[in-house]
DNA sequence: TCCGTGCATTTACAGCGTAAATATTTACGC
DNA sequence: GCGTAAATATTTACGCTGTAAATGCACGGA
């Protein structure tokens, strides 16, 4: 058997695992999630499709791995006394890196193989949450109303992936054979997201709504806080 | 040219675009959409897979005219004053549909081409938030966040589409092996899901939580509202 | 009767994930 | 150097996908 973890060795143009998953991530941003197979993935590489299976173990796992590495891009900021500062930094990294790699977040619910990464997140914003003082009935349901948040907000505005010029162009196109009269509110907010650019702020807006929500139901108006039951 | 809308003509076995859909719809419920593909399809309403194109433009069509039937059983509450109620209901019956049909989450936000149920879903939700008296600048902002927990929701809870009794036994084995003492704040939410069930409360915790900030947000206080702008 | 029209079938093709067999490259003991 | 075994890459093949194109068939009106 050959020495395992000879670290001068690398030969230089050999494949492993993590050239497979940037090489899939670095496509599936460029070209969209529906670009990354196997035979392309393995042409963008200079190898035949079938190679790299003896680095991943098949579709799903180079998805669960692509999807780690994101997870690994998010922020995890240092434990603290400032919950809600803590919750609000790693949700906007979490969102950035979700805008960056624009095929990962209908992957996140979808994935059910955690990887490291992904279980250092989930463990560090559990963590902070359950130091923060929430009861627990109150911790877990409050954890996933700020993870909601993430993903619906990054789904949705990935849902239209155009830029603002492109937007323009074709919104007007749209508008010309829409039922404005049937749909007036409708009409009127497409032309709005036509007109006004989101910096992100729109994610932030509702984070917010949902953080002064929580503390609000951490600290019970001026009733003492009850202890872990 | 053959005479259209023909009534009482109706050759009893013919297909029609309908008959298409809630047989996809149907499919995609028993067995998820990855078993709805045209040949299996066209199998299931006796007929080859070909046979469908008469009816239906192409895949992406036929999602789009399923996810349309499915955003068809959102209830739409009648115009009135209290906007809170009816953004409640609105959020719960979609919830519902989403869950019913545990598949349309994942197409709600990646379809572009919106069908006329969903034109009037988004429609009426718009319409309600702006005779609720939200600023212009609020109302896209305030529309966005609940539908971001609508849709967030759904996906995280389809996440793990299993039932209590799967769920226990599955959860058990995953926990023999998991690395509770490195993570576990996350091992401890994990046993948390094992032992308690989510009978759609903690959709409507979140729910609350943003109509109740949206709602304070709407009357800041003590100062008057400004006028439409 | 014949023809156009609508619907179903048949055939075909490129691309997908991947199992299996084969070929090639590499590393180590001699 | 050598041989050998392990690691890595290629080839071939199979069943599956969506769908273009050609064909077949039944019906309603001239």
């Amino acid at each position: 058997m050959p020495p395992l973890n000879e670290a001068p060795k690398r030969r230089r143009t050999t494949l492993n695992r993590d050239r497979v998953l940037d090489a899939g991530i670095a496509l599936a941003d460029a070209e969209g999630i529906g670009a990354v197979t196997m035979r392309r993935l393995g042409r963008e590489l200079g190898v035949e499709g079938m190679a790299l299976y003896n680095h991943i173990d098949n579709k799903h796992d180079r998805l669960d791995g692509m999807l780690d590495c994101v997870a690994a891009e998010i922020e995890l900021p240092d434990s603290g006394p400032d919950w809600r500062d803590q919750a609000r930094r790693r949700a906007i990294s979490a969102h950035a890196a979700f805008m960056r790699h624009p095929w990962s977040a209908a992957l996140w619910t979808a994935s059910i193989n955690l990887g490291p990464a992904r279980m250092r997140y989930l463990d560090n914003a559990l963590r902070s949450l359950r130091q923060a003082g929430f009861p627990l009935e109150l911790l877990d349901r409050t954890f996933h109303t700020i993870e909601n948040h993430i993903v619906g907000h990054a789904l949705q505005a990935l849902g239209f992936p155009l830029d603002h010029g492109q937007m323009e162009q074709i919104g007007e196109d749209f508008l010309r054979t829409f039922p404005v009269t049937q749909y007036p509110d409708l009409a009127a907010h497409i032309r709005h997201h036509l007109e006004h650019q989101d910096n992100g702020d729109g994610f932030e807006f509702g984070l917010d709504l949902i953080l002064d929500g929580l503390e609000r139901m951490r600290t019970p108006s001026q009733r003492p806080l009850p202890g872990p039951r």
